[in-house]
DNA sequence: TGAACGCGTAACGCATCGGTTACGCTTCCC
DNA sequence: GGGAAGCGTAACCGATGCGTTACGCGTTCA
């Protein structure tokens, strides 16, 4: 699935369905390269699965699926451990892993400076 | 940048180098391909800006450059509905963080158990 | 019903990619 | 100094990717 964002004709479309959706032939008179090398193209997105279509007589429409994108962003979000959602998303997954065992030692030290006091 | 992380090398690369710094060699022996392979790899990740390399001696240490990582998740979330699965990351994120000081709680009455015992 | 439309597929050529082996340059160590 | 270690580069080769043109098949409509 990541191959499929490598292209930036794929790039260019994806960004063209996130304001909606767009039949193949809407898609490929934006571009300049031939309709069969644009249709091609959609079919590595639909196998992907990131967009999906519908066809609709004649034509065939294409909309984005939301979900794949969430799946790369969680793949991506261990790598970015400082910034916007990306980073509450490492963030969630440190407290997961690490919060027992931190916490135990945090409210030993803690308790120690309460029963001192 | 995004070809960078379409093979499936280079993401095991990162993953590893997700852990801490290892050098040229650490990261060829875990592989089963040849190491002028995984060097050429490591260059391709280098340029991309994914990585940056520290010369030591006649080892090369490499570690992530989280900053292009973040770039690329910036792209990612237009494609993602703020209202859909981030409302809910919050919400998520919100019982982590209560659930967290529930247990603090808790194990604080444990523990004044425990010396009490 | 037949012609035009919309879209996908097939066949092909060329560039790029990812693997290999052979080699060269520094750096460490006796 | 000289050999071994660590790593990158060059040359080569088969596989893959992306472009083209030619074509087939279902749908629309006069």
């Amino acid at each position: 699935m990541a191959g499929a964002i490598a292209d930036p004709v794929r790039r260019r479309i994806l960004v063209m369905l996130r304001d909606g959706r767009l039949s193949a032939g809407e898609i490929a008179e934006r571009f300049e390269i031939s309709r069969p090398a644009v249709s091609r193209h959609l079919r590595v997105l639909r196998e992907s699965g990131l967009v999906r279509d519908d066809l609709a007589g004649r034509r065939r429409l294409y909309r984005l699926d939301t979900g794949r994108f969430a799946e790369l962003a969680e793949w991506l979000g261990q790598f970015v451990p400082a910034s916007g959602w990306e980073h509450r998303l490492d963030a969630l997954e440190t407290e997961v892993y690490r919060t027992r065992r931190e916490r135990r030692v945090r409210d030993t030290a803690d308790q120690a400076k309460e029963n001192s006091a």
